[in-house]
DNA sequence: ACCCCATGTGAGTCCGGTCTCAATCCTAGC
DNA sequence: GCTAGGATTGAGACCGGACTCACATGGGGT
């Protein structure tokens, strides 16, 4: 064992049983609070250990007792409010359990997430909740529950993983929306994601994340009920960044026959999308309708304000921790799974497109 | 010792010495990549520990080391891409050194923050960085000091404390903007910030936050420069949800002498006064002009675009990060210390107040 | 006085891995 | 073959606290 210089030695149960001239055994049971130990013995230990400051060092008491008290979080991106929400809604639950919620965060990267979850379990966590990066590559998070380790996913399914799952399908509410775009007069209606694929979008190819395939499904499934199919040229994955998200948008916009509404998978497309649009002189909803999912409170300020597909984020959040804690403390699941659904919140973003105004 | 009835017990050094017919010792050196083994004796017991999915206890481990090469960061606000950015200026840094990042988010309350800083020192990180909810209530990050354990302090200032800090200057930008506003004709302008105080605003009252009261030291000497004086009433505290935000908007706005300007002191609190300016049917800037703290994406997305202050947030995570990791690694504090400095981002919400247009 | 029961006490073990140091082995040089 | 030095090995201690169990103590009942 090196120790660090400048650090102070700290202090243990045995200084404080010196201190109140006690056995260690005396003292370890006063301040862990566990066994028989008379209130006389109590009180002077206690006393000793406030006026020496003694802290509990939790890495040895998880050692002993097999539990840290502690959730581990991992999370996609963190600069995402969705997931700030969430977060809120786990650590409001964990709080009122008695565990701390410390997080991670990967930023979409599935090697980050990988290493996130093994940290996590090396130092012992009493469980996990993972927003998976992948709904594809999900071996590791197979391992984690073969280990018999408490883990539940949020938002992002993991295929062929039997495991408790907070997330709202996304087929329906695109269904739904999709509906209402072609209902407004829409047909070409393009969808724009940051998921990265190898290869530009085709029906029917396996996509790695099932937030995404749920949607274009949804879409599929409206562009169907009328007739028609949604061209493959107008899902537009890979837009990882600011500057292909742009690019992107320019060219759906501006090609010889533009789409007339633009679905942005996520707030972070939004806002580049929403800023491209503005840079081409285009305006919402005249030029081009525009529809994103989730819902953000600039969403409401924009002229016009946007029109989105909201999700109960916080509730899935308290719902992911629940079931969590049930699991960590060996509770069968609850007999009914919460339902989360979206909704579609129109505002001002969606017209009929301008051909189809006689 | 309890043990958790589903989880299989993990596998340890001894199973794998057991199984690579070799010494306790022996595995430990091959696995733990310190002092000397044989070439023959590592590769044994490596395969070994593949073949039994090893994985070290990061707890014994840190117990006996001392250092847990991780950094914990305790953050405000995690719906705040502000800390969002930060954190990811942290992240990065940290990786490449070899440290892990831990969150814990306190909902700015000072409570919260106590526990928080305790929970991770009780872990055992290595070190800490704290964005402090309270300028002044900083006695636990003084035992944090004084018990010579790493802490770096973000964007916040505490009293009282010789601790590395890593924010902006907030009284410069806030005079800068404030002259602005003053020679753009504004002489009512009002200041909306969630500060929690006993009482509404009074000057030279202590406040407690470095960030708030530098901002007000900055707008005071604007006006004195033009021989006025920051009108108490205009600084309006204690903003804490979006419904006495919306209150306070309409308030100022539709007083005898509404005042034409107002300055959001984060970007909570522009969603919300920017929502109620909408709502009582006003304009930007119009009939009122607007300036705000912090340079979000979706400022540049409004109708105007938002005039903001841009505080270097990432480079910010990236300098707390580094220095945290000098007073880790018992490195002398860098010989010159970045200065950061914010931006007035002139955007279209700022314009000459109505009278004042002849 | 003796027995029984409840409560408190203290010594020792354990958690999983790191570190130390004496002993042993191996190799090169004389 | 012998010696010296470097490399490897293995036993035991240690990190800080939780747990176990035999023993001691005190009080009540017969």
């Amino acid at each position: 064992m090196s120790s660090n210089g400048s650090r102070r030695r700290e202090i243990t149960v045995a200084d404080v049983a010196k201190a109140a001239q006690v056995s260690k055994a005396q003292a370890a049971r006063a301040l862990g609070n566990y066994g028989a130990v008379s209130e006389d013995v109590r009180s002077r230990v206690l006393a000793a250990a406030e006026e020496l400051s003694y802290r509990p060092n939790e890495l040895a008491r998880s050692m002993n007792t097999g539990k840290s008290n502690t959730i581990g979080v991992v999370v996609g991106d963190i600069e995402n409010p969705h997931f700030g929400l969430a977060t809120r809604g786990i650590t409001d639950i964990a709080k009122k359990s008695g565990y701390n919620v410390i997080l991670i965060n990967t930023d979409e990267e599935l090697t980050a997430e990988i290493e996130a979850v093994q940290v996590l379990l090396d130092k012992r966590v009493d469980g996990l909740i993972v927003a998976p990066a992948s709904s594809v590559e999900t071996k590791h998070l197979q391992h984690v529950h073969e280990a018999g380790r408490p883990l539940v996913l949020l938002d992002r399914k993991a295929e062929r993983l039997d495991v408790e799952t907070i997330a709202v399908s996304m087929a329906d509410i695109s269904y739904e929306s999709t509906r209402y775009l072609l209902e407004s007069g829409h047909r070409r209606i393009a969808f724009v994601s940051t998921l990265k694929a190898g290869s530009a979008y085709r029906a029917g190819m396996v996509l790695d994340s099932s937030q995404i395939s749920e949607r274009l499904e949804g879409m599929q499934r409206a562009f169907t009920d009328i007739g028609l199919t949604l061209p493959e040229d107008q899902v537009r994955l890979n837009a990882g960044d600011a500057d292909s998200i742009r690019n992107i948008t320019r060219e759906l916009l501006l090609r010889p026959e533009p789409v007339t509404a633009i679905v942005a998978s996520d707030g972070l497309i939004a806002l580049s999308v929403v800023e491209a649009i503005q840079e081409l002189g285009l305006s919402i909803p005249d030029d081009v309708s525009f529809l994103m999912y989730d819902d953000f409170s600039w969403t409401r300020l924009t002229s016009p304000p946007l029109t989105v597909i909201a999700q109960p984020v916080y509730e899935m959040g308290v719902a992911a921790a629940s079931a969590l804690i049930r699991q960590i403390e060996g509770r069968k699941p609850a007999p009914d799974r919460p339902e989360f659904s979206a909704r579609l919140v129109r505002r001002g973003s969606v017209s009929a497109p301008r051909a189809a105004r006689v």
